[in-house]
DNA sequence: ACGATGATGAAC
DNA sequence: TTCATCATCGTA
């Protein structure tokens, strides 16, 4: 089973959707090649409030992807060095996005985005095999059990309330 | 524990 | 125009 996930599936809430997003598999196509690697380690960032979100601070030229529809590619540089990359979810004019932290093949935020040749160019783009980064369907099942949750990861400054909520999801992954 | 490294946003 | 900050990572 092979489905690309369509915008449709990024309009709900976003915790919903960060937790629907592990055992999906990102693809990637540079010229002929294809390379997919399972998610397993996400972090929702949700709405004007959250303190951590780049959204808490108002609508900027940087962030405002998160402000459009769901189902788009948010891809910002971190510390001059690290390509994040995120999916826009939700409605129309409210800003959260999941920042994916980790997959199969390579489990931190910076190493995929290398490992995938993503950069500031898929900025804005829909998640979709003509923009070449999209994410599938591939039939795996992620019970909620196996689902772990944390605190965000490197968000100290969004205070003790939103740093301490455990909007990041992961499985584990047999080696 | 710390430095690399540069875009961003807020202050001036 | 300046300046502190930052959703990280590899080396120590």
């Amino acid at each position: 089973m092979r489905k690309i996930l369509k915008p449709d599936f990024f309009n709900h809430p976003t915790l919903i959707v960060a937790q629907n997003l592990l055992g999906k598999f990102l693809v990637r196509k540079i010229g002929n090649k294809e390379i997919a690697s399972m998610i397993t380690e996400v972090e929702a960032y949700d709405g004007f409030n959250d303190k951590a979100s780049h959204a808490s601070r108002g609508r900027t030229l940087r962030n405002e992807v998160m402000f459009g529809e769901a189902g788009r590619w948010y891809v910002y540089l971190i510390y001059g060095m690290y390509w994040m990359l995120n999916i826009v979810t939700g409605p129309k004019d409210y800003p959260a996005a999941i920042l994916i932290r980790g997959v199969a093949d390579a489990k931190s935020p910076g190493k995929l985005t290398k490992y995938f040749q993503i950069n500031k160019s898929l900025n804005g783009k829909i998640a979709s095999k003509t923009t070449g980064l999209w994410i599938e369907d591939r039939g795996v099942k992620v019970e909620a059990k196996n689902i772990l949750k944390t605190k965000r990861i490197g968000v100290y400054y969004a205070g003790p309330y939103w740093s301490r909520r455990r909007y990041r999801f992961l499985i584990e992954i047999p080696q």
